[in-house]
DNA sequence: TTGAAATTGTGAACTAGTTCATAGTTCGGT
DNA sequence: ACCGAACTATGAACTAGTTCACAATTTCAA
């Protein structure tokens, strides 16, 4: 989705080392927590295989998922700003190879490159458009709409259909529309039911680009 | 609310004039929409006097207010990283003073000073924070701990006490919640049945910090 | 000051969506 | 190849919130 221009790109070899005394690999399984809501944060970090899903949840364990993170995006860019917790947490969809950043290194490629300044400006612009949309959507659709755009902004390109699949559970695609799971659940079967979609074990084809999206 | 740092702040009068070239000032009477969703951007504008919303509306004309904006505050900066047309629409809340400027203009002072592009870097991570919240708010919680979310955050101090008043109408505090207008004049009677706010004329007055929020 | 427009207040009918319960299916690990 | 865990499916009861309708009050411009 908010498509990874890698943070990183226009630093050479030695540039990339002068900074990066701190950058660490990490491996993470399916269902592990990167960062937590709520976490003093230090550190950025960027995904180098695998996807994510940020997150909140409640007390209660009921979670919205604000966005999924692919292979060359950055997340817990924000504390970096205003010295406040993690504002939501961050988890491993599959096995997640990344990699991290420490804040004062991060700083320090930030104030040397105003390439990767302007990246960074970018990347917030894209991710507070794709939030206010989310917000608009939350707040004027019903849930079969949300479902509907929720699946065309997930689908990718696999031999000429989009698809949703792997690894999007129907739980996962509740959090994303603010619903229960029941809820996706029956939309997913009506729009089966109408043609728009077909579903085959845990994969979603769109047959039909014109979702009934009321917005 | 997202407050202000001045963008400019540390630009002195020549520096200002250098960039300045396009700074132009208008007022927007209460009512009047100062840019349009879906409008082709190429300018900046900055809130001197007076408070206006950001929202986006369906075609029925409901509408979601995304944030509110006061003095100090600039809106109308994500088109220029993307070239995307405008993703919300703002207008004025009351009479309101605003200056534009262009991008072009923009875009030079942010080249010209690290200063300006940091500010920039700190508001928008507000703004991802501010959005984030209302994702999870607007997915988690029911209406009655939204509006007193709401009313908190909206309160400022005044003499001695938090308060709620101009310009916001029962209306926009359902926009802002993303519920009906009746749903929150309901609430706002059981908040102030149970103590916790008082309501004269078009000012809320919250009585005890505490509101009902169950997230 | 007065009349029209905007805002507030409230009941009643309705409905979209949740929650609960339970069964069938698929998945992944040993 | 098997077993428990996670996921999918679906009906039924319930409920939070919407919508409609209308009255009362406040605001504001002429």
């Amino acid at each position: 989705m908010l498509n990874g221009i890698p943070l990183f790109g226009d630093l050479n070899a030695s540039q990339l080392d002068s900074i990066g005394a701190q950058l660490a690999m990490r491996v993470y399984e399916k269902g592990d927590v990167i960062l937590r809501q709520g976490d003093v944060a230090d550190a950025l970090f960027i995904i180098v295989s695998g996807q994510a899903k940020v997150y909140m949840s409640d007390e209660t364990h009921r979670e919205v998922i604000i966005s999924t993170l692919s292979p060359g995006e950055f997340f817990g860019e924000v504390p970096l700003f205003d010295q406040e917790p993690r504002s939501a947490s961050v988890a491993a969809l599959d096995r997640c190879h990344v990699q991290s950043l420490s804040y004062k290194a991060f700083r320090k490629a930030i104030d040397r490159s105003p390439d990767i300044a302007r990246r960074l400006m970018v990347t917030m612009a894209a991710r507070l458009r794709h939030a206010d949309r989310q917000i608009g959507t939350l707040a004027l659709m019903n849930i079969s709409s949300r479902v509907s755009r929720a699946l065309l902004e997930l689908a990718i390109m696999s031999n000429g259909q989009r698809v949703v699949g792997e690894p999007f559970t129907q739980k996962d695609l509740a959090g994303m529309v603010g619903a229960s799971r029941e809820m996706v659940n029956r939309t997913l079967r009506d729009l089966t039911e109408q043609g728009f979609i077909s579903v085959h074990r845990k994969s979603i084809t769109i047959l039909n680009e014109n979702l009934p999206v009321s917005f």
